[in-house]
Order: C-alpha cells, then structure tokens, then sequence
RNA sequence: GGAGGGAUGGCCGAGCGGUUGAAGGCGGUGGUCUUGAAAACCACUGACGGGGUGACUCGUCCGGGGGUUCGAAUCCCUCUCCCUCCGCCA
C-alpha cells in the first residue's frame, strides 16, 4: 500500500510510477473520494467535540442532582447526526482503502524503465555453459529413466502439474533444502523458521497477494474459515510481525524458511508443461528481511548475493537480471531475478527472485518500528528473495550434470547430504 | 464435537452506564541523595490519525464487528483467540 499523503500531495509522481508500469488507473476518482472523506472527518469530529463537552455538563448536572433533560435532548439530535456522519464516513474510507489496497508499488529510481522481460538488464554473469559431446537430455527425460520422477501417478492421485519424486529424487529434494539452510542459517545469520502454509485473509492482503491477485491462488473449501494455500513463504514470514511495532534495535531481522508453495498457474496453459519447471506444488526456500528503512537497498546486494551463493556452490551457472518497471511484481519497489542455465532450453531460468518491497508491505499489514530515543514509529522495508527454488534447482543439477550414459553427478557440495555417493544412475 | 472460564496500557492488575485514556503495582526515563553504585524519595512515562511554526489542540482506541443509550471498558448480540475438563486424534 502507497503512502496517503504521498498520494494526496505528489499524485504526480504515483501517476508517473503507475505508467512505467504498464498500469492505466486513474488517480482521479481516488482525488476526489478522499477529499470527500476528508471534509466528512472535519465535519464529524466537530460534532463529537461538542457531544464531548455537553456529555460532561450532563454528568455534573446529573450528579447535583439537577434536570438536564434540555441538554440531553439537544444531545439527542447531534448524536443522530454523529451517527449519520460517522456511517458515511466509514464507507467512503472503505472506498479509499480498496482503492489503495489496488495501487501497485512505485519502481525505485534505479529501476530500468521498460515494457516485458525484453527491457530487463543484464547485472552479472556467473561461471561457464557445460559443455556436452552429446545431445543433452531435459530434466523430465533425465528424471523419469532414472525412475526418480513420476508424473504418471503424481496425474492419478492429484492431476496435471503434480510430480512425484521417488528414491534418490526424493532424497536429492530433502539434500537441497537442507544444504541451503545449513548456509543461510549457519553462515549468512539467518533465523530458521517453519510457519503455517495455510494462512488467512488478512495475511495474503498484508503481503498484496490480495485482493487482486485471488486467482493465483488455491483457497481451502469446505470449510467455514477463509484459509488460502501460500504461494510462497514471503506471506506467512513476512507477515509474522504484522501489527507490531519492532525496535530498531531488532533490525535487521533475517529469517528463511523451506516450505511447500502453491500456485493455481491459471492463465498458464500450455506454458512449461513438461517436467517440474511450473508445478501447483513446489518447494522453496525463501530468505526474508526487516531493515530500517536507510538500509534496505544495501541489504537487497546482500539477500541476492546470499542466493547466488547456493548456485556457485553447486557449480551452476547463472546470469542475474534487474527487471525493468513493466516486469515487477505487484509489491515490488526493485527485483534481481537470478537465472540458472538450462541446457535442455539453451536459455536461462529463474530461479530466485530477490525483491526490496520498501515500506508497501509494512503498511499493509502494520508492521512497525520504532527509531531509538525516536517518539514516534516508523515503517520499517521488508525485503524477500527465493534462496532458492529448490523444484528448479533440481531441475538445474540433472540437466547441468548429466552425463553421456544417462546418469547424473552429484555436485561436491552436496554429496554429505546425499549419504555419500557421487553419482545417480 | 460437548461443558465451563477468560481477553483492559510494555508487563501484572482494578474498574458503580456519566471529567476513566483508564486506580494501583512492575518496568522504563529524568532528577534528588551518594566518591560511584544500590536503596530510598520526587517527577515524567500508551498508540494511531487530523490541525498549528510552536507552547498546544481536536478526534479515535479497553480482542474484532454490530446493537441499546443523550452518554458504553462497563449492558445486549455476534465473531476471533486463549485457558480448564470430557470425547476424538498424530
């Protein structure tokens, strides 16, 4: 959510915001509401300033045991007015309020000004393309020969975009997530943190996934309670402090989480149908931060470095794009997409994606923080990256590693976590 | 799922329908005293929004929402969460 004020005195600049990001809405319908709300609210609390004041009359005469019923019934009519007021008041403000729960976050500066993922700008390249005296395979092909994947049964027992991963694929799984949570738990001072998957309305409104993003998403039926599937570990983490006030010396907190994420992929048919690249269920690890509000463009450099450690570790290589205003998420005041090299594609794919959201998603879900010796709150940024797309990596490291037999090697890093061996197949 | 009990300021904890934004305590901040510290004593100490250069001022907030009333922390309805017991269950 943008700042009122920002809205009220320099429209100009959201509207320009709003334009380099492909986004035609109009300020002026919302200029006009809030002026109405505006000049409501001063009418109002007048009102409530004087009930206030006769309220007290009333009480000092009751006490003495005087008759007050004259005063009471003037009171009588400017309550029922209040009353009137205060409703108007209200449905004018939920007018505002929706309004701006619908504004997009405006691009940082620094941010390259285009339409589509064409405008992106390349920022780093890391490492080399493997090189193959064969035709490599994809990851499906790879996947299925070594009988790790199953999308066969996975289309059984729940439908298209399902995967079922068996034996060494399962533990190749469970080995990735735990090595980049050993590194960013043990060595970037990340908070390990296992929060509920399911979470409510209040808390996907709080990260902008609602209310325009619903049809991304897979609501819980059946049920009396308004519960929502999180597409990603941003909702849940970041929301953890909402409706509180942090003290700064707090910040900044940095927590990550593997979870499952789930996403409807509606408007994606025909899109990535083949193999574990765009599933309704995958698993990610997600790095999330809390910073003062000065230091949030230095730590976005560090969350993106954090997450391309992982990928040199594992020996993959990778390109990291800024994306320009037209390709940014909802939230977003800048992102670095990390993408790693598919072979099978012979282009590269994302596989994190590191944003700073600033202050929009603290105002949303009231988070807050408090500046020391500082008497009033502030709103602190909140920053989130993939660290990484554990399902993609996956993908990365059979197509990156396979070898002319058909069998796939395990990257040095990770053969702890893979009881040992070095090899698949 | 059944029965009952709760939710008040950073924390604990009072609160007759009428100067209650809310007693008291703890904590915190400043001060007095002290060589220093502790103790003691004194003062200050909630949040959010609006107006004013400023001293300041107005409004809202006692889990959320709705209602009764001239007036609600206090009465009524409802929802959420927490606790205790029973049932079920990993």
């Amino acid at each position: 959510m943008l700042d009122l004020k920002l809205l009220q005195k320099h429209g100009d600049v959201v509207q320009d915001g709003l334009a380099k990001r492909n986004s035609d809405i109009d300020l002026a319908r919302f200029q006009e509401l809030d002026a109405k709300r505006r000049s409501i609210l001063g009418e109002v609390e007048t009102l409530k300033s004087e009930r206030n004041k006769a309220s007290g009359l009333v009480a000092k005469a009751k006490r003495a045991g005087e008759d007050a019923s004259d005063l009471i019934a003037t009171l009588s009519t400017t309550s029922d007015r209040i009353k009137e007021l205060d409703k108007q008041a209200a449905e004018v403000s939920a007018g505002v309020n929706d309004f701006l729960l619908t504004l997009p976050n405006v691009p940082h500066e620094s941010v390259p000004v285009g339409k589509d993922e064409n405008d992106n700008t390349l920022l780093s390249m890391w490492g080399d393309k493997p090189e193959f005296d064969f035709e490599p395979r994809d990851h499906h092909d790879l996947g299925v020969a070594l009988d790790g994947l199953d999308f066969e049964r996975a289309a059984k027992i729940a439908g298209a975009r399902f995967a079922v991963y068996k034996g060494w694929a399962a533990r190749l799984e469970r080995a990735l997530a735990a090595f980049m949570l050993d590194i960013h738990t043990g060595e970037h001072g990340y908070t390990e943190v296992m929060p509920p998957v399911i979470v409510n309305r209040q808390t996907m409104t709080g990260t902008g996934q609602l209310p325009k993003f619903g049809e991304d998403l897979f609501g819980l039926t059946g049920t009396d309670k308004d519960y929502f599937l999180i597409p990603t570990a941003e909702v849940p983490v970041t929301n953890l402090h909402s409706e509180e006030t942090l003290a700064e010396t707090d910040l900044p907190i940095s927590y990550c989480a593997y979870t499952p994420c789930f996403r409807s992929e509606a408007g994606s048919y025909g899109k990535d149908t083949k193999g574990i690249i765009r599933q309704h269920q995958f698993q990610k690890v997600e790095l999330v931060h809390f910073t003062r509000p000065e230091d949030s463009y230095d730590q976005l450099e560090k969350l993106r470095e954090h997450a391309e450690e992982i990928l040199k570790r594992l020996g993959l290589h990778y390109r990291v794009v800024t994306l320009c205003t037209g390709d940014m998420g909802f939230a977003a005041a800048k992102t670095y997409d990390i993408e790693v090299w598919l072979p099978s594609q012979d282009t590269y794919r994302e596989i994190s994606s590191c944003s700073n959201c600033e202050d929009f998603q603290a105002r949303r879900a009231n988070i807050r923080y408090r500046p020391t010796g500082a008497k009033k709150s502030g709103l602190p940024h909140t920053l989130n990256g993939s660290g990484l797309a554990v399902g993609r990596t996956f993908v990365a490291i059979l197509e990156n590693y396979q070898q002319a037999d058909g069998s796939v090697v395990i990257p040095e890093a990770l053969r702890p976590y893979m009881g040992g061996i070095d090899k698949i197949g």
